[in-house]
DNA sequence: ACCTGAACACCGTTCAAGT
DNA sequence: ACCTGAACACCGTTCAAGT
């Protein structure tokens, strides 16, 4: 029989491509995702992924939507407090799987489909609460705001060096021209990263959100 | 008399680079941020840079705390909140006239001296407003992931763009399977940006933290 | 002492050529 | 048709040499 011994050339696909540019960001971070890097990785030559994206940017986008593929399922228990604290707290987790990824996502539009289902499950709840359609907007844009940035400027692995860094830096300064600072460093250094001050803060925005809820409802 | 025609080499600061740097940021960005076209610019060799500054990152550095020094003097008239409404405030316009920083500082913890006067000034607002050590600590990091996440994400030059962008996005989806995001369509393109969006955050932030002191207060 | 060109080990992408 | 090496125009930084 004259089968060919040698193997059809790699063809990938698109997807494959994608997943293993995440799996080398999550690995080695953002610097480490280069072209080359990457066709090095998958064993084929750098133009050759040019047949699946056009550029690197449009590669970029197929990774953020890989990594928003795996949004854990939503269920609509609860009040809509608990309901947006779930979603909030699992759109956070999700976010954090990837650190990378989070300021990549900072320099494009978070506007691809995948990503809008966020935005979906999140107006169906601000709007079954009783939100008009611009409340709900500017309030799904402030729990959006929150998760985003807190991913962005308390990130959690590395939280332990965070916290260091941060009481080296309060420690350091002059008592006397910072004494807030210097007065409650130990909780500053505390409060810089973990769940349990993104929790604090998710809790009292959605507090702020209840009462323009009243607020509205009686006008 | 025999003075040199020549003049001395340009014999720079710190300064001057940091903020020559500062200025080629905000002009064409941070990718046309480099050591070879800043020196360029500034009429001296690449390497001559590395004489005021070891790395990229400490000279990444002082253009951070060149551009913080340009803060507003704060007055602390009126209520806690209308304190903390003015410094945020303040604070995004400060963020927003150098939109390029914004991502270098989420690379590095927000922690230098000239950085944490904003700390200073929070914190003495909320611990006067009878916060304790760790709530006020826990609420300044809400209010700086606040501002510091509104500015990486809702970008405020380009807000019509962003608007533009949101809604085609949305127009582009099946209604059948967003319909609640096809529904505000137009709210949620209109809350993308601008201080209304991020106003009503503010101040639905500020109500939960008004809440929290009121609970804790009868505790 | 102060400055800097050449070199090294990288980038993303175009273009022309290989099978 | 599918894949890719060479080349172009860039990076940050080390090192040795220039004045």
């Amino acid at each position: 029989m004259a089968t060919t011994q040698t193997r059809p050339r790699a063809s990938l696909s698109p997807e494959q491509v994608a997943s293993a540019a995440l799996e080398l960001l999550d690995r080695e971070g953002l610097d480490a995702l280069s072209m080359r890097r990457l066709a090095g990785e998958l064993g084929v030559g750098t133009m050759t992924l040019y047949g699946y994206f056009r550029s690197k940017d449009e590669l970029l986008d197929a990774v953020v939507d890989a990594a928003v593929a795996e949004r854990e399922p939503f269920s609509s228990d609860g009040t809509w407090q608990e309901q947006i604290r779930r979603l909030m707290q699992g759109s956070r987790r999700n976010l954090s799987r990837h650190p990378g990824l989070v300021k990549v996502r900072a320099d494009r539009p978070v506007l691809r489909p995948e990503a809008l289902r966020f935005a979906e499950t999140g107006m169906t709840i601000l709007r079954r609460a009783g939100f008009d359609r611009t409340d709900a907007a500017r309030a799904f844009r402030l729990l959006f705001t929150y998760v985003f940035g807190y991913v962005s400027f308390s990130p959690d692995e590395r939280a332990d060096q965070a916290r260091r860094d941060a009481r080296a830096a309060t420690a350091a300064l002059p008592p006397d021209e910072y004494p807030s600072v210097h007065e409650a460093s130990a909780e500053l250094a505390e409060a810089m990263a973990g769940h349990e001050t993104f929790d604090f803060g998710l809790d009292r925005i959605i507090d702020g959100l209840e009462a323009r809820l009243r607020v509205a409802g009686r006008a």
